[in-house]
DNA sequence: AATATGCTAGTTTTT
DNA sequence: CTAGCATATT
């Protein structure tokens, strides 16, 4: 058989990793350096070369976006499509387990995926019913605790509190959670895992069909995996014939906060012993641009190492800019960006990053004023608008009486008079019977027992609930939301409360979500699963929330945080705000573990270059409402001074933005004066103007102090 | 139940 | 500074 193109158009290093024979395998990837298009051709490879059957082949990656285009560019290389091969999330492929041995691992077959907004909602819940404080027990606080918990693998047994009672309320907490998860069929996303790793763990027949089944295990992104995603890789690599293939970068964790172990790699090593080869020829940027970046990441110790090169162009110098302030750091690149458009290249060709999302705003002004089209990324996603959700939060309580969570949420949305007390009278009564709010709320309709007004607005909900329950029994999905919308009368509810152009946003989201539920196309393997399309449409809003929005892309400059610039890249880049305290971040650098990680975020900040490289700073910054002076991030500081052209504003442009006063002129932020009694120090802030303005100084000796420019008699010094 | 006011904290994000 | 939240008010 031909298998040419397979192999061709590989390098060495990639047709090496591709065409492996019988080991685990270890790919160190570095930026750019084709590894989707390594972990592709293995797949193509092992399927018509190897003749592999796809049944035993499964290939894992972090997100949707990434299985997708896995999905897609294998089926474009073996030209049919990838049926019976299994590419997927962690979670997605964690999910399809988890409904076909449901009742193995004693879990209602019926069970629903609880999202973060929704897991955070039922934590509070939970705490108020505990009769705990909110303030001693913040709600994220013991999300971020659970989550943490269970990416350990750990139930509320297994966690030593070591006598700490804090720690005991928050098992406790945990633990309720739980049940409450359980009473209403939800599982929320690290449960996924969890449930998966102790099915596997604990039934071992199941264990060794799925041994025997995946032959193949492929992993991408491999630095990011957590305890949990490396014990059930480890669970089922343990049988004779699984392969292991994982690809990763240790230089690209950037996801350590959120439980991510780059240790895993180096466990891999030993657990394993896979052969470790190297990708290191980038496709992407210039030289310099590769040499700046492996200079700065050089700084890392503990390294798996690795240096990247390129046999393309030296090309520019990377341009780093000493603006005065953020204002002009803003102007700066705004002015670059137009003169790349007048140049005649595209607006989407440009990536502005920062560290932090609040740095988006500056930039959006400026380029709506420069009437440049942008893209922000982050925020809220399609699925996660709140009248989306509470559109599913009807469909779910239409689908599953039991569902608490969502009976929460929509039981006075709109406001249908239905206050606290009523609930919390409903909430009483449930957990005395031991029953679903759902439940609690129609027996005491039944029962006489309530006083009038709440009686009637429950009736009305109860009736609104059943009459589309009704409906549903014999009505599509996509008719079945579009009754959602238009009877629970969501939009009414929002044009009453909110300005118009909000309530339209709305309008059109709810058009949009009737569209998806019309379109919805189950997948083969849902109906195989006996799953009605109403809980497979629940699930795919759960698990793929963004993925609804891709149609908005247009030709636009992409603004982003360094992470979510992951996996993208630009031929022109910024990097804005490297400051101290800003990048690497305050919160950052004391831990050296933190800041090894911030580092390598600046790494992949500039390893998503093609051509240019620009980096900036701003000598003061209004953050918090006062001006700061930071100093230039010490990530600038690492870059090899010969391939930096260091870019300062003009002079008089400086000078030009200093505040000035009718006589006298002030001194400009940062600059040095002198005082007679106090010394030398740097203006720190200046309000106000002329002789009556206040001058903030950081005296050298005498620290800082605010002064009148009239009685200061400030000289200049240096 | 809806609105006004006051207070506090302020990285990074996917599933 | 400002957004989001909790409490107070009508």
């Amino acid at each position: 058989m031909d298998v040419s193109h397979i192999i061709n158009d590989l390098n060495d290093a990639q047709r090496q990793a591709v065409t492996l024979g019988d080991a685990h395998c270890l790919v160190l990837a570095g930026a750019g350096s084709g590894k989707t298009r390594v972990l592709v051709h293995r797949v193509a490879w092992l399927i018509q070369v190897e003749h592999v059957s796809p049944m035993s082949v499964l290939a894992v990656t972090f997100t949707n976006k990434a299985a997708n285009e896995m999905r897609g560019r294998v089926e474009q290389l073996l030209q049919i499509p990838a049926s019976g091969l299994w590419i997927g999330t962690f979670h997605g492929i964690c999910h399809r387990i988890l409904r076909l041995h449901a009742a193995e691992v004693g879990l209602n077959p019926d069970f629903q995926i609880l999202d973060s907004d929704d897991q955070y909602r039922l934590i509070r819940r939970t705490i108020r019913e505990m009769q705990l404080d909110e303030g001693e027990f913040p709600p994220r606080v013991v999300q971020g605790f659970i989550n943490a918990r269970k990416d350990d693998g750990a139930r509320p047994d297994h966690i030593e509190a070591s006598g700490n009672p804090l720690t005991l309320q928050m098992i406790e907490i945990y633990r309720n959670y739980q049940a409450a998860c359980e009473r209403s069929g939800l599982v929320d996303f690290a449960e996924l895992m969890l449930r998966v790793v102790e099915l596997l763990r604990d039934h071992p027949s199941r264990l060794a069909n799925y041994q025997d089944r995946f032959a193949h295990v492929m992993i991408d992104e491999f630095q990011d995996t957590n305890t949990l995603q490396y014990a059930l890789i480890r669970l089922l690599a343990g049988g004779r014939r699984t392969r292991l293939f994982v690809v990763g970068d240790d230089d690209q964790s950037i996801y350590g906060w959120r439980g991510a172990r780059v240790e895993n790699v180096q466990h891999f090593v030993g657990d394993f012993k896979p052969e470790v080869l190297r990708l290191e020829q980038n496709y992407r940027s210039t030289q310099t641009i590769l040499e700046a970046a492996n200079h700065v990441i050089g700084h890392n110790d503990d390294r798996m190492g690795k240096n990247l090169w390129t046999d393309g162009e030296q090309g520019e110098p990377v341009r780093v800019f000493a603006a005065y302030n953020e204002d002009e750091e803003t102007e700066f690149i705004v002015s670059r960006v137009q003169d790349w458009l007048e140049s005649g290249r595209k607006p989407s060709g440009v990536g502005i990053l920062y560290r932090s999302n609040a740095q988006s705003r500056l930039f959006e002004q400026a380029l709506l004023r420069a009437d440049i089209p942008y893209r922000v990324y982050g925020g809220l996603r399609f699925f996660e608008r709140a009248e989306v959700r509470d559109s599913l939060a009807y469909l779910r309580l239409v689908h599953n009486p039991l569902d608490d969570a969502a009976f929460e949420r929509i039981v006075n949305v709109p406001a249908r008079g239905i206050g606290e007390r009523t609930v919390a009278g409903l909430r009483e009564s449930a957990r005395a019977q031991d029953q679903a709010l759902w439940e609690a709320t129609v027996r005491q309709l039944d029962s006489g027992a309530l006083a009038g007004r709440a009686r009637n607005a429950l009736a009305v909900f109860v009736a609104l609930i059943r009459e589309l329950r009704e409906y549903a029994e014999q009505s599509s999905l996509g008719a079945m939301v579009s009754r959602i919308v238009q009877r629970t009368e969501l939009i009414q509810h929002y044009l009453a409360r909110e300005p118009a152009d909000r309530a339209e946003a709305r309008q059109e989201n709810l058009d949009e979500l009737v569209r998806a539920a019309e379109n919805f196309d189950q997948s083969m393997e849902d109906e195989q699963a006996s799953l009605t399309p109403t809980a497979s449409f629940l699930t795919q809003a759960a698990l793929e929330a963004g993925e609804h929005q891709g149609e908005k892309w247009q030709d636009c400059v992409q603004l982003m945080t360094l992470h979510s610039a992951k996996g993208l890249e630009f031929p022109l880049v910024f990097m804005a705000g490297m400051e101290e305290g800003l990048f690497p971040h305050r919160k950052s650098v004391e831990e050296p573990g933190r800041l090894s990680e911030e580092r390598r975020l600046a790494y992949v900040g500039m390893t998503r270059a093609m051509e240019l490289l620009y980096l900036s700073y701003a000598e003061s910054r209004r953050l918090h409402g006062q001006t700061l002076f930071g100093r230039p991030s010490r990530f600038v500081g690492e870059l090899p001074p010969a391939l930096v052209e260091d870019i300062r504003p003009q002079l008089n442009v400086s000078q030009a933005r200093a505040p000035q006063g009718s006589g006298g002129s002030l001194p400009g932020l940062g600059s040095r004066v002198a005082h007679a009694k106090f010394g030398v120090g740097t203006v720190l802030a200046v309000e106000g103007q002329g002789d009556n303005a206040r001058i903030q100084i950081n005296f050298d000796d005498a620290g800082p102090k605010w002064l009148v420019a009239g009685y200061a008699s400030l000289q200049p010094a240096c």
